[in-house]
Order: C-alpha cells, then structure tokens, then sequence
DNA sequence: TATTGTTATACTCTATAACTATA
DNA sequence: TATAGTTATAGAGTATAACAATA
C-alpha cells in the first residue's frame, strides 16, 4: 500500500530531510531579506558578493559561473540585471579578448555593504543560535569534506550535452554550488 | 578596501557554505535527475511524494503547502500540473465544503516507483557515501534539531502582508522546507 | 471575519540551442 | 576545434492581489 519501500535507511532519509530542509529555510528567508533590504534575490546578491571580493581587479565570468547555480546563460542574464542597476560594470579581458571581466561599482560596494549585515544577521540568528559552538565545527568540518568532494568535478560552464546518467548529472551538479561571503 | 568585514566569524561562514553548497549541488542533480527520469522537477516530485505518502485518504492543499516551499497559489500551479499528466486527482473535502484533497492515481503511484530508486541512489551516492555512519548520525542530530525548531513557526499558509522584520522573514520561511521521502 | 483555494496579471527566470569571435 | 560570452525564443515558475465560497 502506498509507495515502495525505498532502498535508503530510515536514517540516511532523515539525514537528507535535515540538510535539505535547514537550508531551503534559511535560504528563502534571507532571498526574502535581500528582496526588502536591498531589491536582489539571493542569487544575485550572490553573484555581487563574488564579483565585490575579486576587488578592483575584476572577476571573469565563466570563473563566476563555475562557482553558482546558473548556466552562462544564466549568469548573462542577471549579471545584466546587476549593470542596468549599475551595481557592475563589464570590461573586455585584456589578455583574452574572448573573456569579459565584470567589476564591482561603487553603487554596489554600497550595496553589499548595505546588505550584508542583514543576511548575516539572519544566518545566524536561524542558524548559528542554535547550535553550539562544538556542533557547529562538527558539523562544518563534515560538510565542508562533502562539499569539497563534490565540488572536484567537471565545471558546469565546460559541460557538453550528452546522454547522462545518474553520476554524471552528479558531476555536473557538482558545479552548481552556491557562492556565500567569505570572511577573509 | 573590498567588501565590508562581516560581523560574523569565519567558522559561521563556513559552516553555512558548506550546508547550503552541499543541500544546492545535491538538489540540483536530483533536479536534473527527475527530469530525466520522470519528466518531473524536484519541487513536483516532492509535492507527489507527500500525496502518495497520505495513500487513499489524500491530502488536503493547505497541508501540502504548509510543508513546502510553494506558496497556495505557487501549489495550485503545480498541482494543476500534476492533474494535467493524470498523477493527481482533486476531490471536494467531505468535511469541510471549503477544503480541496488531491488523491495519486495509479499513474502517479507508477511514476513514484519508477522515480524514488534513482532519487534514492543519488543522494547516497552524493552524501552518504562519503560519510561514516557515524557522521551521517551526527549531522542528523544536529540539522534535525535545527529543522525542527525553525519549523515551529507561523505557517505560511496562514501568513497575511505586513511589513517584515528579519526575525519575521525567518518565522516564514520556517514553513519553506521541502518534502523529502520518508522511509516509514 | 477568517480561512480555503483559485484566478489573473505581470514579471522573472530558465532551458536550449544557435551564433559570433577569439585561442 | 574548443572556448568565452551573448542572444533569441519559448516556456516555466513566481509574486501579488483580488476573488468566491464556506466556516
């Protein structure tokens, strides 16, 4: 009756509900925070965090690519959302004139510097708050292990259409990592 | 020069990398998976997941909503969907003349069971694999417990306009979690 | 009056592939 | 030939508020 037992322990379930849930709470709140605070989704702020933290040199688009969620396509489109609002500003390469450097303006320094507080406040509030120090290390240090496994894959922005199966879409996913700020 | 110091540490900032890298990387290659494999998204799969899970009895919209990151009208959409690729059927509540049930069909119970395997497989062969058990208990205690109590909060069923505080944006999301096959 | 669910509108985003230009 | 990035198109999804019906 109902669905199949499925193959996966009970535990292991419960596991991925946890991860998967935590984090899609934390990250609709503060996609609805960045929304009021300072009028970008949370993948674009995102995108602004990367671009910000490459400084006054710029940061290559594919390199942007490679770190997120989105197809190149994808960047294209809301990197040029970020430059109709002036928050970024794309210069050709000058070693390679097939590249495009994207650079931080001082409209969206600002910018992040108007809404990082608040994303930050609200990871920790949801998060961090409830979690002791010790649980919070434990549980970094493991994730941190998955996702840098994970991450040792193909680069999404190289990717080239062909039948997949179950570990190449898992490759492939490997790419799709979202960007957070760094604190050094 | 750069962006702004965040007022939070370096330990926090990882820690939250890693969950949200990790949930995003798994998520999307189980995204990807389902297209594939049953021409669903994730977020779909989900919604027929928690209808099959209520067997013959169904489950009523608002409850559905409650659990997931879909706001009603975003679940009417889907569930529209669901219902135009017969998985899904929509039933008046005996009870209540204002309620609506959605039922699985028979196709939606097939495409379940051809779906959850490689769901399955996925997530292990991404996550689990890669942890002890130990550790996969570890984390579970840990993220459940956080889940548990950022879930503890206003449905966003029942959440009217007003403006939003931080704290107020979290107490929604709260109700954003995704569904997640149980094994029981 | 509050809740359930749907609808309508407009908008944002994504997927896909084609395309240009350079390496 | 492979890579970098853009574009074009179409479709999917979302936010918002208004709405009808019932509690």
């Amino acid at each position: 009756m109902g669905i199949p037992e499925p193959s996966i322990s009970a535990d292991e379930m419960r596991a991925w509900a946890a991860l998967f849930e935590t984090s899609n709470i934390v990250q609709y709140a503060a996609d609805r925070n960045l929304r009021d605070s300072v009028g970008l989704t949370l993948a674009q702020f995102e995108i602004l965090l990367r671009i910000g933290e490459a400084g006054t040199v710029g940061r290559r688009m594919t390199d942007i690519a490679d770190s997120l969620t989105v197809s190149r396509s994808g960047l294209t489109y809301q990197v040029g959302q970020l430059e109709r609002k002036e928050l970024v500003l794309r210069q050709p390469a000058p070693d390679d004139d097939r590249s495009v450097i994207a650079h931080i303006t001082p409209a969206g320094l600002d910018l992040l510097r108007t809404g990082i507080p608040g994303y930050v406040d609200l990871v920790r509030e949801m998060l961090f708050d409830r979690l002791s120090h010790a649980d919070l290390m434990t549980v970094t240090e493991i994730l941190d292990d998955v996702r840098r496994q994970l991450k040792e894959q193909p680069k999404r922005s190289t990717y080239r259409r062909a039948r997949r199966s179950v570990a190449q879409a898992g490759a492939d996913a490997a790419a799709a990592a979202g960007a957070v700020p760094t604190t050094e």
